[in-house]
DNA sequence: CAGTGAGCGAGCTTCCGCTTGACTT
């Protein structure tokens, strides 16, 4: 039996560890904390102190149990979670819950997991720091208190199972906030003016651009008047050497960030992933907040970049935490070996690794340098200079590596910056240039960016609120309770002017772009909107962006042993007890009805609300004596900006277009844009058609095309039954056999698949059958499951809204 | 990929932060 029980918050590193100590130490994992307060109203008792109860969770139970024999038997437990306040929580809820001895328990900590960090720190053990605990539990019982007496207000005041808490509810005002900002913006107008010069005939073009824009056109057009008979000289040429140093190593908020951008990964997916690979020993852990590399990692990444890219491609670097409060319990991420420039694994496993191994290289490697030329032109009929640039690389340092890309490049790609990193020819002082071409272009100011889910987090980091472990699992939350989506928009289209020089002439053309179009950005819904607004209008200070830095603080003097946590919160909870009751008695329920004007046609009122199944227009009053009329808002309407206009336009569909087959053809508008219904079939209509405006002959052809279309997918039809085809899918063959689609395994030949196969196959893959039997109306057997929780609940609701 | 939109009323919902599986889909 281990003299030594050693136990750490996860299993992964329980495993890494054991590698470093001898047979003398056994090392076990608690898997986070092992103790929660109870989930019932009692949990806290604010009338004594804010007291609390807790329990072992059912899924800690085996492990609290395991736990508990082994330190029995052990002659010494270390507690060695992690060095911060919820680490030593963790060990002082061991501590209790084994019901360890004074004298046999140590508590140690290191925050890298190097042997020599490991050994050191069990050299100099300490006792369990209080301090620090009344500080997590100071956070655990505000957190508490907020989350479980707001909520209920939102139950009551708009909708029940609502939630709020200290960070989800910033996290929705934040996009709330700034989707309003976005309905505010007006974009303004101006012209760039931007021109081709050459340094003689035959000669390569470079671009030049005036500095500054004219906000009217006939301004612009007077400049190129001016240019057309102008003679250009350069006027100024100066060089600059100019430097570009590499980012700190990841986090998991920049993690995620650049796993966004360059890979499209959701934040969840980047986190699901970074388990694999540190699962697999690849990468250190993926859950934190420091930039620190250990010093055995700083000379691995040295050792690694002379080796590969020679002496000059490194230099030493240390980064500093600049995130507010963060606590760094562990090192940045990176690569527990550096030496492994690429992994096995699947595809995702691969490109996270690379980005991770990329970025923790790259910190430890030399500036990228540079050499920056700016040539002032000076045009003979003009005050004004036109300026090139050019920019040439004199050494690629970290560049060799790894490119950070920035949120700004996804947008407008075609708009500015361009030209940046363009070569300049040779030029010199004096010299004459001739123009080729030079246009003036209508551009526009562009509204703030709407957050897509890591935008969001680095938001949420910059102010401080949350933590790495939590910043998915919140994105998550605000989602799954409606109260944001992350979705596509279609654009729209936009004109603007383009004035060029043609033939000694100032030519004027329109053309047309697409402004406005998102990928995958985070909306708020009406239901967001709603509740962000009533918790505005009621706890602003509990909603207030700063609330957690100012909490943290305080947090921070518990920590310190200046202040007692059980006035702090008594502080805290008094005012915000209070608030809760007035709220209760004495706030209206919330509603954004708004009135937005009268059906010309009946003279009733049409209204928008949000209604038991969302939100919805309404023509008529529910005590009238003719019913109401009503219809759905659609993706992108929302309750606060539609116009009377758009709304009325909800009541024109379900529009019949006429027969086809004997059978009625209606548009409407679904779930996936406007389609047709003819029999029980749906068409999508091509994009860019109106949905009002379709013709009986149209729509026709519209199904005309698409079975022409689905007969030219069927690849080959099974000669043993009609019903099982192979065909092209989008993402290659597969085989439809009646109402089960059936997956072809990866390397088969598809000419020499058998019926048989077929069969086969379909056989082997339950989640197919079950697809099939759901679509055939068929209804399977909801599972009681064993977990309490939701899962009844949910089963109930699904099945009624299947028919 | 449709239609729903009221009310009857008991019992339920909910927080943040630390960790992974064991489950379906």
């Amino acid at each position: 039996m281990a003299k030594n029980l050693l136990i750490v918050e996860s299993p992964a590193k329980a495993k890494t560890i054991e590698g470093y100590l001898g047979k003398d130490f056994l090392v076990k994992s608690s898997y986070g904390h092992i103790r929660d307060l109870v989930k019932t109203d009692d949990a806290i008792d604010t009338d004594d102190n804010f007291k609390q109860k807790y329990e072992v969770p059912s899924d800690k139970k085996s492990v609290v149990s395991e736990l508990k024999k082994l330190a029995k038997e052990a002659e010494m437990v270390w507690l060695a979670s992690d060095e911060d306040r919820e680490g030593e929580a963790i060990s002082w809820h061991l501590y209790e819950t084994l019901a360890l001895k004074d004298d046999k328990t140590k508590r140690i900590v290191f925050h890298e997991i190097t042997k020599p960090a490991i050994l050191s720190a069990i050299e100099k053990p300490r006792k369990i720091d209080f301090n620090l605990v009344n500080a997590q539990q100071a956070r655990r019982v505000l957190d508490r208190l907020v989350g479980f007496e707001l909520s209920p207000v939102l139950w009551k005041k708009v909708k029940p199972s609502l939630s709020a808490g200290r960070v989800q509810s910033v996290a929705v005002r934040l996009i709330v906030e700034r989707e309003r900002e976005i309905n505010r913006f007006e974009a303004d107008a101006s012209y760039k003016i931007v021109a081709q010069f050459t340094t003689g005939i035959g000669r390569e073009q470079f671009k030049a651009e005036l500095p500054q824009r004219f906000e009217d056109k006939a301004d612009a057009a007077q400049f190129l008047n001016d240019c057309i008979r102008a003679s250009f000289k350069v006027s100024s040429l100066e060089k600059k050497p100019a430097k570009r140093s590499p980012s700190a190593p990841f986090t998991t908020s920049t993690l995620q960030q650049e796993a966004s951008r360059k890979l499209g990964f959701s934040v969840a997916r980047t986190m699901q992933v970074a388990q694999r690979l540190y699962e697999a020993g690849r990468i250190t852990y993926m859950r934190t907040d420091s930039v620190n590399l250990s010093d055995t990692a700083i000379q691995a990444a040295e050792q690694e970049i002379v080796h590969a890219y020679g002496e000059k491609y490194h230099k030493l670097r240390r980064y500093k935490t600049k995130a507010a409060g963060a606590q760094e319990a562990h090192e940045a991420i990176r690569p527990t070996y550096f030496s492994e420039h690429s992994i096995e694994g699947d595809n995702a496993e691969r490109r996270l690794y690379e980005l991770i191994w990329k970025r923790a290289i790259a910190s430890q490697m030399s500036e990228a340098e540079f050499e920056k030329t700016t040539a002032k032109i000076d045009v003979s009929t003009r005050t004004e200079d036109l300026v090139a640039t050019g920019e040439v690389m004199k050494f690629d340092g970290f560049l060799k590596v790894y490119m950070e890309s920035n949120d700004d490049d996804a947008e407008n790609s075609t708009d500015e910056r361009e030209g940046d990193n363009a070569l300049l020819p040779p030029l010199d002082g004096g010299q004459m240039l001739t123009l080729k071409t030079m246009s003036a272009t209508e551009r526009f100011s562009r509204p703030p960016a709407r957050y897509t889910e890591a935008s969001l987090v680095k938001k949420l980091e910059e102010l401080g609120i949350g933590r790495p472990s939590t910043y998915a699992p919140t994105i998550s939350t605000i989602q799954n309770r409606g109260y944001v989506l992350k979705e596509d928009r279609d654009g729209r289209e936009r004109h603007y002017t383009v004035l060029t020089i043609s033939e000694e002439q100032v030519l004027e053309q329109i053309k047309t772009e697409t402004t406005g179009a998102e990928r995958s950005k985070m909306f708020p819904t009406d239901i967001g909107v709603l509740v962000n607004d009533f918790l505005v209008e009621h706890f602003n200070d509990i909603i207030d962006y700063h609330f957690t830095a100012k909490v943290e603080k305080e947090f921070d003097e518990i920590a310190q042993g200046d202040k007692d946590w059980t006035a702090m919160l008594k502080d805290f909870y008094g005012p915000f007890h209070d608030g809760i009751q007035d709220t209760l008695e004495n706030a209206d329920r919330a509603s954004h009805e708004r009135e937005l004007g009268v059906d010309p046609s009946t003279g009733k009122p049409v209204t928008v609300r949000v209604g038991r199944f969302g939100p919805l227009v309404q023509i008529g009053s529910a005590d009238d004596d003719e019913k109401p009329r009503f219809a759905s808002l659609r993706k992108g309407q929302m309750i606060e900006t539609i116009t009377f206009e758009d709304a009325m336009d909800l009541f024109k569909l379900p529009k019949k277009v006429g027969e086809f087959e004997e059978k009625e053809m209606t548009v409407a508008i679904g779930r996936f844009g406007p389609y047709i219904r003819h029999a029980s079939a749906f068409y999508s209509l091509p994009k860019g058609m109106d949905p009002m405006e379709v013709s009986q002959d149209e729509a026709i052809q519209i199904i005309k095309d698409k079975r022409q279309k689905d007969i030219e997918k069927v690849i080959r039809v099974f000669e043993e039954n009609p019903e099982a085809q192979i065909e092209n899918g989008r993402w290659g063959p597969f085989i439809r056999l009646g109402k089960q689609n059936v997956k072809i395994p990866k390397g088969t030949d598809v000419d020499k698949i058998s019926y048989e196969d077929v069969l086969k196959w379909a056989d082997a893959d339950p989640k197919g059958k079950a697809a099939a039997a759901k679509k055939a109306g068929t209804k399977t057997a909801t599972k009681k499951t064993t977990a309490k929780k939701g899962g009844a609940k949910k089963a109930t609701t699904t099945s009624k809204t299947k028919k």
